[in-house]
DNA sequence: CATCTTGTTCATTTTTATTTGAACAATTTG
DNA sequence: CAAATTGTTCAAATAAAAATGAACAAGATG
């Protein structure tokens, strides 16, 4: 339903002028970081907000999001909400406007760093658990095939140790 | 449809005994993979296959994959096929045996090698030309919002520059 | 304090991704 | 070479993810 817009001009009567179309500058953003945050798993939704605040040259609304991409109420607010708690976007006041006004954090490696403290992390660190679960069931297996089975095992711990070591190391050269 | 798993007893009569179910071992494995290969955004089906092939201790048949993994052969067949691609499985040749065999390769960097080399790199490579093309959009804003838009090129190319700069070190890190 | 505005939540719908299973092609076997 | 086995492909079914929009909560405003 792309007619009936919004129905609330600011006052009365005025029939809500259209929000401009979206420049070549902002599609191309939009493009852009909607494959920046697909890599990562994330809608696409996401990546359209946070593409036109990161060209955009001044705080815009919420509403003023959801009326120029297009997207519902509820979209808008929860992909501003995983922006907000990415630190990929802020708040910021706007003098006379009751509504919230979002910039774009410019800072990108937010979007990497958040994501490997949420999904890398955690399989990290549940690994030496499950390494020693797994390390306890080879115990119980016929002689013939635990052998096999441990250089598996040693396999997984050595990957787990290099994937540890680089974290630091990845972080350290995101915030640089 | 659990029942008739399968009707092809090797020669005749004899009804086909049940696949053994997957031990502690087996089903830790295949948790283990499941979520790493989601990381990469690969379908389930890929890291149970691999899962389970990673802590067999001998090559297992197509069929016997879809058998003890309860999964159709269609879904077998293509995420076997996606395994091959990365080089992460490998058809060995059993003897007697007129079924293919797979064993998993044990390499775990051959999964992110190539999502480093199939997601990663063309996004990067396409960079350079989006960027040009923002930079030129960038001439027709107006003055006031041409400097603000032009530091978050910058912004942009920079990251660009940092990503580039750090694929040749994770796969390195990877190779090693 | 009644009314409006703004934003969030969540049940429902829509869209997209994955799996299934049947048709087919290829190969082997007797 | 007919019959049987094995694996692939693809249309259809199913499951999972995301978007919609209406109900609601929390302020503002007069």
């Amino acid at each position: 339903m792309p007619a009936k817009l919004q129905v609330n001009s600011p006052k009365a009567g005025a029939p809500r002028s259209e929000p401009p179309a979206l420049s070549p500058l902002e599609v191309e953003a939009i493009d852009l970081f909607i494959g920046f945050v697909r890599l990562l798993g994330m809608p696409k939704s996401v990546g359209e907000l946070y593409g036109l605040l990161f060209v955009a040259s001044k705080p815009l609304s919420h509403e003023a999001l959801m009326a120029r991409l297009q997207m519902s109420k509820g979209a808008a607010s929860q992909g501003l909400k995983v922006l907000r708690s990415l630190g990929a976007v802020r708040i910021v006041y706007v003098a006379g406007e009751r509504r919230d006004h979002y910039i774009a954090d410019l800072e990108l490696s937010k979007f990497a760093t958040v994501f490997i403290r949420d999904e890398l992390q955690p399989h990290l660190d549940s690994g030496s658990a499950r390494i020693a679960r797994m390390e306890g069931h080879l115990a119980k297996l016929p002689r013939s095939e635990r052998e096999a089975a441990a250089m598996r095992m040693a396999k997984l711990r050595h990957w787990k140790e290099k994937g540890e070591a680089m974290l630091p190391w990845l972080l350290k050269f995101l915030g640089a």
